[in-house]
DNA sequence: CAGTGGTCTAGACCACGCT
DNA sequence: GCGTGGTCTAGACCACTGT
């Protein structure tokens, strides 16, 4: 069957602008016409206009601005968190003043840590193989760089674990070389970290807290941080904008 | 008094249609109401009601089809990709006639194969760390299970390696054992696999092979597969519908 | 054929950011 | 106040799927 397949208007025109900033004619970062511009440009109604800068803010090419105009979309640097970045660095934990280097905390970021004791949910309780309602510690954290969101994590612990240690003191975060430091501090040595990534859309709050225009996915990751066949951390969804990170992993024969 | 801020009403229909999947009301795999009677229904323009439709299509509710209507999706299976997926069974290796079990490749997976050959592009020859134009067996491969299409695969050989060997044979696809098995039949021991995970804007071609509907991200794996420090086979962009799909890793300290 | 979603028009008024 | 995008209307015709 041959396809004759008429390309609607609006597809045109997604196209003629994908190839304006592909061909750097609109650069990264710039205003594009504003509406009433393309509709005179392309003699059509206001609502086709509207379907193709749909198309290409579905496709994260630009971000628009209510009020200001819609953007072509700055480079974003991405964040590539590696294989290695569990892995202590001594002196992470030999000086304590300074700042995480690993974990996806890098020493730019600003990070926005709330701490709260709750029951185990039966999710939880599944992940951390306890029954539910045993105390936990969760641990909310925000993560910016350059002041842009980064990183939106909920972590939880075992509460006679980490209780009343200075480790854990909501003040001191963010934590210096990562959970593992800290959790070796408490004399527990992480052997394993499993991780299972997903890839959905946000909830609001998510695409609130890290800004996400309407329609961009995030990277979903659950964490576990096993000490031999015990689960000493839970990280129940790591959320990461999709477009602004990739993950390493290595895997050994 | 500021402005109460009130919803807008393609935000609260999508909210009520959202309700009624949730709830059961509309079972998954059922026709929601058609454009028609929504509109009849909320007394609001059938753009309107476009909207909010679009609105639950992006996060993945429901699937229209031309002429048919919109239909609640129903849960599709979630392929889990585990770390443990390209580790060889013996019996892979030693009953040849035996479909593949691991590599993500199941029993009743279906695969579509196309092998090719061609010099190595500039970022090819950068993955595999040789000089580009070296030439190179290309294999595109498309995984189907239960006739819903999986994953999208294009991935790269050194071609003085399987040149002329029965095991890169096109018609003994799929692979017994997957690439790793076949790669120790020629004398190749895999000692290590790298990953990088991204999530993107499916490509038009990507997007009509794995049947995605409009907006639908994936997850795009770049591996590299190593014997010591030799890369010795290079799968530039494997793509996964990113909602039948989640991968699993474990790291060791 | 009737019914569905896909595309498109030509308006209208509102909410927001700037000056 | 002015220009921007956000929401909404009330139509129209087309393309696809079914009977």
């Amino acid at each position: 069957m041959p396809t004759p397949h008429r390309q609607p208007r609006y597809r045109a025109i997604a196209d003629e602008l994908r190839r304006r900033i592909a061909a750097g004619a609109i650069p990264a970062g710039a205003l594009i016409p504003s509406e009433s511009a393309l509709t005179a440009e392309f003699h059509v109604a206001r609502g086709t206009i509207r379907e193709a800068i749909n198309v290409i803010r579905s496709e994260g090419l630009v971000v628009t601005e209510h009020g200001r105009g819609t953007y072509a979309r700055p480079d974003l640097p991405v964040r590539r968190l590696a294989y290695d970045r569990y892995q202590i660095k001594t002196h992470d934990v030999a000086l304590p003043g300074q700042l995480a280097t690993t974990s996806g905390v890098d020493k730019d970021d600003q990070v926005d840590a709330q701490h709260q004791e709750i029951p185990a949910t039966p999710k939880l309780a599944q992940l951390f193989g306890v029954e539910p309602g045993r105390m936990l510690l969760e641990r909310r954290l925000l993560t910016s760089a350059h002041a842009v969101p980064q990183q939106l994590t909920t972590s939880y612990y075992l509460l006679d674990m980490v209780a009343g240690t200075t480790v854990f003191d909501p003040s001191r975060e963010p934590w210096p070389g990562g959970h593992v430091a800290q959790l070796r501090l408490l004399g527990v040595i992480v052997t394993k970290i499993q991780e299972l990534v997903r890839t959905r859309m946000p909830t609001g709050e998510e695409a609130d807290a890290l800004r996400l225009p309407p329609g961009a996915p995030i990277i979903a990751v659950t964490r576990r941080t096993m000490a031999d066949v015990r689960v000493v951390e839970v990280a129940c969804e790591m959320a990461f904008s999709a477009d602004r990170t990739e993950l390493e992993y290595e895997i050994y024969a």
